[in-house]
DNA sequence: CGCATATATACGATCAGACGTATATTAAGA
DNA sequence: TCTTAATATACGTCTGATCGTATATATGCG
C-alpha cells in the first residue's frame, strides 16, 4: 500500500480515482498529460498491489479503487485529493476538457 | 511527506513516535532492534522533511513529531500504529523491556 | 482478413536511496 | 584533560524502481 503511494505519478492517478470513481487508461493519460506506457505501467503496479481493479469494456479498460481495502488505507487514500496531491486540480481540469472520452455502459 | 513514509524503517519509527510522543535515538535503536547509524540516518531524513523535531538534552537527542503538519498528514500518521505497521506491537514490546532508558527533564 | 484504436509488455539505460563499516562529533563526568 | 557514552556523518557498494522507445496483444469494424 505504501509502495503504491510512494510514487508521485501513482498518487495523481489515485487522487483522480478517489474523486471520479472509474477512469480508463486513455483518460488518465490525458489528465496527467503523460505517455501511455508510463500510465499503463503504474496502473499495473497498483493492480498487483490490490489497490485498483480493472474492468474491460470493449477496447477500453476502466480502473477503479478496490472496495476491500482496510479502513486505514481508505482513510489514507481520501487524503490524496484534499491537499496531498499538488497537481490534482490541474489534472482534473485536463480530464474535463478532454475530447472523445469513452461512454460507460455498465458500472 | 510521502517520501517520509515510503520506507518501512521510517514507518516503524513514526508509528512509535505517534504512540509514545518522544523518543531518543538509543530507545528507537533498541525498539527496532537495529544498528544506530541506520536509525540516525532515517531520523535525519525525517527531520529534513520537517516531519520530526529534535530536542537535545545532555548526550541524548529526543525526537518528536512536528506539531505544524497539515491535517491530512496528521491523519495519515495516525493510521500507522493502527494496522499500517506490522511490526508495531513487537517494537513497542522491545521498547518496554529496554533497560537504561534515559530520564526526561523537560518536555 | 486487414486496418485502426486502446492497452500491455519487453528491453536497456539511468538514477536515487538504503545498506554496513568506519570514523567524526558532542557532551558529561572523573 | 582523558575517557566513555550517545549521536552524527562519510564512504563505497548495490539493489530496485523508473524511464523512454519500441513492439506485442486485444478488440472492434468493414
Amino acid at each position: 500500500m505504501f509502495d503504491a503511494v510512494a510514487d508521485a505519478t501513482r498518487r495523481r492517478i489515485l487522487a483522480l480515482l478517489v474523486d471520479q470513481g472509474e477512469l480508463c487508461v486513455c483518460e488518465l493519460t490525458a489528465a496527467l498529460d503523460d505517455i501511455q506506457p508510463k500510465i499503463s505501467r503504474h496502473l499495473c503496479v497498483l493492480k498487483d498491489a490490490g489497490v485498483v481493479i480493472p474492468r474491460r469494456e470493449g477496447t477500453w479498460v476502466f480502473y477503479r479503487l478496490s472496495a476491500s481495502l482496510p479502513a486505514w488505507a481508505a482513510t489514507l487514500l481520501k487524503t490524496l485529493p484534499e491537499g496531498a496531491v499538488a497537481e490534482f486540480k490541474a489534472d482534473l481540469k485536463r480530464l474535463k476538457v478532454m475530447t472523445g472520452r469513452p461512454e460507460r455502459c455498465a458500472a
